[in-house]
DNA sequence: AGTTCAATACCGACTAGTTGGTATAGTATG
DNA sequence: CATACTATACCAACTAGTCGGTATTGAACT
């Protein structure tokens, strides 16, 4: 059996993700990367051919985790309940629990990314788009079976209500720097939960 | 008539402000700004002592200029209505009026320099949240005001609703890049407005 | 009027160090 | 014995920053 390379592999990718949230991919030199993973030059261009492999494999993974965050958090709405208004203020719920005790200084690397000029490629985004609307999709469905039960208290664009669950998201991890409170992503996050609520409140 | 350098130190301001929204000044070489403002590397450093120097700034030009829109935007909504809701209600809609016809690519520096590394000092995060702040306070006073006449439709944090204008702010402009599309700035300023409304719809 | 002078605005070659990436020889591990 | 590395040397391109020089200007002096 040979040795095991996943664990190396790993670190580097843990190290190039904090890269990612400190300072961007495209201003973090392999230097940086190799330093943080305790490793040499030849190790990481045994499991990396190139920086831009390391930067889509850094997306493919993030994307494949918070596709795992989505089908855990709607599939655990659902089945607390039948009703579409309160699943979709229960995934805001859930997700708020989860950055009850967030990293010091949070970010995703999304917002990073689409800072970062080349690395930011056509590819890139479609793939976050896709993942944005996996989430803002499922909540516009919610919201749709929501406004048929209740009209909304106000007119709305209920698909750009259900996008800003996402820029809410993204927009709170850049209030968490410039205010050095990494609480408030999950204060934003349910402080939207509040306001689709009152958008929904019977009259 | 004295040569004037004004106008080569805007192009250089300019050009870097393109390269924070392109790929963050970090990535961006001073040869990427010099090329892009058409000068040389002489008279770029007879206008700015080093690269940290133009960052800074860059920043505070910023800073400035947006420090006007608030004063500009909050005149006109507290000269547009007696009423503190309405006053928000307006000061959404005037921002949201000016990214009607957004450029191509619209991004924040905030966004930008906050996932930069070294470049995101203690300095700029204070000069950033303050102006953040000026914003915000100005919306949750308003908003106290508003709960005072119409008890809110359910129970939210005013402040965190206050600040959720800046986030939507910050990550409507990250929807805009991973959806290719500018106009979702205006848009989701809107719906945040619509979110406040219906929040304070009386009962 | 012409000459001198200094300040401003700018040019572009140069330097010391860093960048992403290659190469190669050797070592440890299952 | 293949896999998974370490260590070191190397490369061309690029990095921030320096430096000596130059062109243009207005004002002071003759």
């Amino acid at each position: 059996m040979p040795k095991d390379g996943t664990q190396t592999r790993q670190r580097i990718l843990d190290a190039a993700l904090e890269l990612s949230l400190d300072r961007g991919m495209a201003a973090a030199s392999l230097d940086n990367v190799i330093e943080k993973a305790g490793i040499t030059k030849g190790a990481f261009f045994y499991h990396f051919k190139s920086k831009e492999a390391l930067t889509t494999e850094l997306m493919r993974r993030f994307v494949v985790e918070y596709h795992a965050m989505f089908d855990d958090v709607t599939a655990r709405a659902e089945a607390l309940s039948r009703d579409p208004l309160q699943q979709v203020l229960m995934l805001c719920g859930l997700t708020a629990e989860m950055y009850r005790n967030p990293p010091d200084n949070p970010g995703c690397i999304v917002a990073s990314y689409c800072y970062q000029g080349d690395l930011w490629t056509e590819e890139a985004r479609q793939i976050f788009e896709t993942e944005f609307m996996r989430w803002s999709d499922w909540i516009l469905r919610k919201l749709k079976l929501a406004a048929k039960q209740t009209p909304p208290a106000v007119k709305a664009d209920l698909r750009q209500v259900a996008e800003m669950f996402n820029g809410v998201f993204e927009g709170a991890y850049i209030l968490a720097r410039t205010h050095n409170d990494p609480g408030v992503v999950s204060k934003q996050l349910l402080t939207y939960r509040d306001l689709v609520e009152a958008l929904f409140k019977p009259r």
